[in-house]
DNA sequence: ACCCAGGGTCATA
DNA sequence: TATGACCATGGG
């Protein structure tokens, strides 16, 4: 079978097996960027409890932001783990975004790949960072990878010939539609997948895929 | 007590 | 260009 029709059929078991996901957890646009920063590395409860700090304090916006001592902000964040890292790519995200006067809208006409350029140029964003902010806080059609993809997908024999990020980003973007909605939802799926465990082993990058798997529909 | 979570930067060779 | 140290909390 093509590599194409593979991540077709992987993505129907997936999504027949758990459902969409609605990702990505957050209210605007602006608390998706945000939360991609803040997701690094760090379990997403613990990113919602940064969140809820920002927005009880009424922080979660581009200009507050920008005006609060980063000190503070890195009080606020507190739960999500790198606090001082993450305050300081913070900043530096909101001070992009000042170059368009904090408004997102401003974005829409620039081209995909420009802007994911310029994006990556921003401190603390990289390849997996920019492409969560372009997919789903600016809706443009880029697949993102992560961890749990490259183990899934590796378990099950489909790997790009070179195993960088580009090389996997590639082998997705190549391979399926440009479609804003599949993106979305596979990668959703890969890691709600990646998360699962069936009682054999702590992590069975089979679930819904290999026939028998405890977890399996 | 250990392991790892929806990564990225920076210094070093 | 390719590793390795570092950033740090919280749940299993």
């Amino acid at each position: 079978m093509r590599t194409r029709e593979k991540l077709k059929s992987i993505y129907t078991a997936l999504l027949e097996c758990y459902g969409p996901q609605y990702w990505w957890p957050g209210e605007t646009p602006f608390e998706v960027m945000i939360g991609a920063i803040l997701t690094q590395s760090a379990a997403w409860g613990n990113v919602e409890k940064a969140i809820g700090n920002l927005k009880a304090a009424g922080k979660l916006s581009a200009a507050s932001l920008q005006d609060i001592p980063i000190g503070d902000l890195a009080k606020l964040i507190y739960p999500s783990g790198y606090y001082n890292a993450k305050a300081k790519k913070l900043k530096a995200l909101v001070e992009w975004l000042g170059r368009y006067g904090d408004d997102l809208s401003r974005l829409d006409t620039r081209d995909t790949a420009e802007l994911r350029q310029e994006l990556l140029g921003v401190h603390g964003v990289g390849p997996e960072t920019v492409d969560s902010i372009l997919l789903y806080a600016l809706n443009r059609p880029v697949f993102v990878i992560d961890a749990y993809t490259r183990r899934l997908f590796s378990r099950l024999g489909i790997k790009p010939e070179k195993d960088t990020y580009e090389g996997w980003r590639a082998l997705f973007m190549d391979n399926l539609p440009s479609d804003v909605g599949v993106f979305n939802e596979y990668h959703a799926l890969i890691v709600r997948q990646g998360k699962e465990k069936c009682g054999k082993q702590p992590r069975c990058d089979g679930c819904c895929l290999v026939e028998g798997c405890a977890s399996g529909k």
